[in-house]
DNA sequence: TCCTCGCTTGACACCGTGTCAATTGACTCG
DNA sequence: CGAGTCAATTGACACGGTGTCAAGCGAGGA
């Protein structure tokens, strides 16, 4: 078994991945991350059964460390509680979604599914120890903020990218299906004011 | 015209309300908030054409300001930077997700519809002089944080609301189809080890 | 008595996700 | 060289939530 093809499946995902990020906030469809993978939909299906599946595959496949690393020194600049608030909602805000609700969202797991909830415990664990390490990496840098002692700076950073890979699972990023976003725009500033439509005509 | 039943309404509004809040992470169909109203699915189908108003609606039918309130002073005895984010996060959850996001959204609305950008705009100005008007009054109580200038306190709440208002446009929360969930919760263990499915049997 | 109007029932179109069956084409191994 | 394997293909379809449409019903007012 010379072409087990685990390039094709890095394909795909470097397709969602690209869809994900540059059409922020457009729907990507199965079918979309398909075309541009030059692939058929069912193709996508074999190698990942589901879009859940596929976009936690995505997420997973993201150099995050990385990605993330050049985000990790706050602005220093920054004078009030305020516009520190500010500096580090503006640099994180990809990840901050629903922070505390990805912690519910575990809670929720371990009540409903046990082996489930020991996978991702050990996941979240090894995160941790990757997050420990990556710090610890940026103080012997010198670029960790001295606000942060590498204690609270691995909770930050460990809290975060658990966001990070849960995102599209709490907030169900990309379900919605394309139509609606322009229904959204063209209704949303007459109805304020709509009456009921009486029995038409 | 004397039974124009604004009551209805309301009571469709009160049920979106119970549901979205109540049933957090649930996903709320539109007959179920017809259920829960009392009503036939295509009542609420009258009264609020698509599901996208009926959620626009059913936000600006919270007395926001007096819900966000109770919640403005910060904790004092946080201690390190780390802990005071941490209390802010936590404090906030709910209305933080895509702070940033939020503004970007409005900007790429006033790119591809400018009427609907202008009213959104008049509305975020509406709600901006609200804001200042809160924050005046938790000032005169002296509940507000010593932390925070009026201005500043007034910056912050006014883009938490308008995250409020936004945020089930631009996360499309509850959107998704009940069964993923479940589907994601099945699959997420196994399907990081997942071989292609070759051509069963 | 008739008419209006809010609401009902029941059916249906749309569309993205997920499934299935049959086929193609390349590659390996006897 | 032929058989078997396997990734990937085409084409069709079920599902389910949103949104639409038509016809009807019943209470209250002119």
């Amino acid at each position: 078994m010379s072409s087990e093809s685990p390039e094709t499946r890095t394909r795909i995902l470097a397709a969602a991945l690209h869809l994900l990020e540059t059409g922020r906030g457009q729907t990507v469809r199965m079918s979309d991350i398909a075309r541009r993978a030059g692939l058929s939909r069912q193709a996508v299906y074999l190698h990942f059964g589901t879009r859940a599946a596929l976009l936690i595959a995505t997420t997973l496949y993201l150099d995050e460390l990385k990605d993330v690393r050049a985000r990790l020194v706050p602005s220093r600049t920054a004078r009030s509680g305020v516009e520190r608030l500010d500096a580090y909602v503006g640099a994180w805000a990809d990840y901050i979604p629903e922070i505390r609700g990805v912690a519910k969202a575990l809670m929720a797991m371990s009540d409903t599914d046990e082996e489930a909830a020991e996978a991702w415990r050990k996941r979240m664990e090894d995160m941790r120890e990757g997050c420990a390490a990556a710090i610890e990496a940026l103080r012997a840098d010198g670029t960790l903020s001295p606000d942060y002692t590498p204690d609270e700076a691995t909770d930050l950073l460990w809290t975060l990218l658990s966001v990070r890979n849960w995102e599209h699972l709490t907030l169900e990023r990309g379900y919605a299906q394309p139509r609606y976003k322009d229904l959204l725009l063209r209704t949303a500033r007459r109805l304020f004011v709509r009456a009921p439509r009486s029995a038409a005509r």
